[in-house]
DNA sequence: AACTATTTATAAGA
DNA sequence: TTCTTATAAATAGTT
């Protein structure tokens, strides 16, 4: 209908894309409207324009979107909606299940569980626990000697620093063109500082 | 269009109301397809015939009637499905956060974040452990304390049992009427047993 | 926004 | 429902 046919697929001209929105826009809200008269149908029509602007008819028996979308989400119930929910839901109950799981286990662990111990899992806790005592001191060890390092490195720049500062020092002796026995100062500092 | 213009009013006869409405239904969803395609138009219709069928068409684009109307709720402003929504899924952050949170928590209780410790926290988790290791071994003892008295219970039992026995034998005995010097069977019957 | 040649939708009938 | 077809209605290209 029109001077030529044209084919099916987006318009891609944006002014002739909107000119035939428009028209378009009207002809299908006049037949929505039409239908809804004619054959006595309850009818909801959104759409949003490609510029993003929302037009929006729907049959006079109909009083909102809202009560329609609950009209249409309680008769579409048994499918889509239901499923979704239902998935909604098992995905909770699953993730609660484990959340129950993981309290109970750190309970477990914290032996804060009175009475719903058998022998042979205390045994297997108190191998748990033992285990972990292990790695702590491990840890603890590791932690230590990073430490010790660190201190290490800390009195080496210490060291190195003297060592400048001892440089600096007998620039500066030089400088003043002393030329005396002077490297005995030098080596004061050094012993005071604590190097050899 | 069509043989005759009609009068856009409801069709009273129920057959021809019907067919009009397959027809027109068929040709509202195929302008509509038309105009989403052609104009790049996000687009939901919803209806509902006259004897409570559903039918529904969507853009391509439109994933599902529900984001489609949370997209409308959210241009329209109206809020209340999209609160719902958010509700739903804070709560499930909440629980996402609390789960991470509680396998970080195990993770530490066995030692097994390495590198992540500081000295102080070291001490503190060997202070939970060897407080987790007492209540092992206090649970262990009450709980063999416990098969102690139930074993003494059996005994006790059996004991009893035995000196029913006896007490049977020594009826059966007298109604046998065989007045002899018969105690010392219940007394061979305690000894086998292990009595005393 | 209006015009109009042409295509498309559909009312009535089968 | 589905098809046919005469006719009404929609609209593409244009102004």
């Amino acid at each position: 209908m029109g001077r030529g046919k044209i084919e099916i697929k987006r318009i891609e001209n944006p002014s002739q894309r909107q000119g035939t929105f428009y028209k378009r826009r009207d002809g299908l809200f006049k037949k929505a409207r039409e239908l809804s008269v004619l054959c006595d149908v309850d009818l909801l029509l959104l759409l949003f324009s490609s510029s993003g602007k929302i037009y929006e008819y729907h049959a006079p028996s109909v009083q909102s979107v809202e009560e329609f979308v609950q009209k249409y989400e309680a008769a579409i119930h048994t499918t889509i909606l239901r499923d979704h929910c239902m998935e909604r839901n098992a995905e909770r109950a699953k993730m609660e299940k484990s959340c129950e799981l993981m309290e109970k286990q750190i309970r477990i662990m914290t032996v804060d569980e009175r009475g719903s111990y058998t022998v042979s899992s205390l045994e297997a806790l108190e191998r748990n626990l033992k285990t972990a005592m292990e790695r702590v001191r491990k840890e603890m060890e590791h932690k230590i000697d990073g430490e010790m390092n660190d201190l290490k490195t800390m009195v080496r720049e210490r060291q190195e620093e003297g060592y400048g500062l001892c440089d600096k020092l007998s620039h500066v002796q030089t400088i003043n063109d002393i030329a005396e026995a002077s490297t005995s100062v030098n080596h004061d500092l050094d012993l005071k500082l604590g190097f050899n």
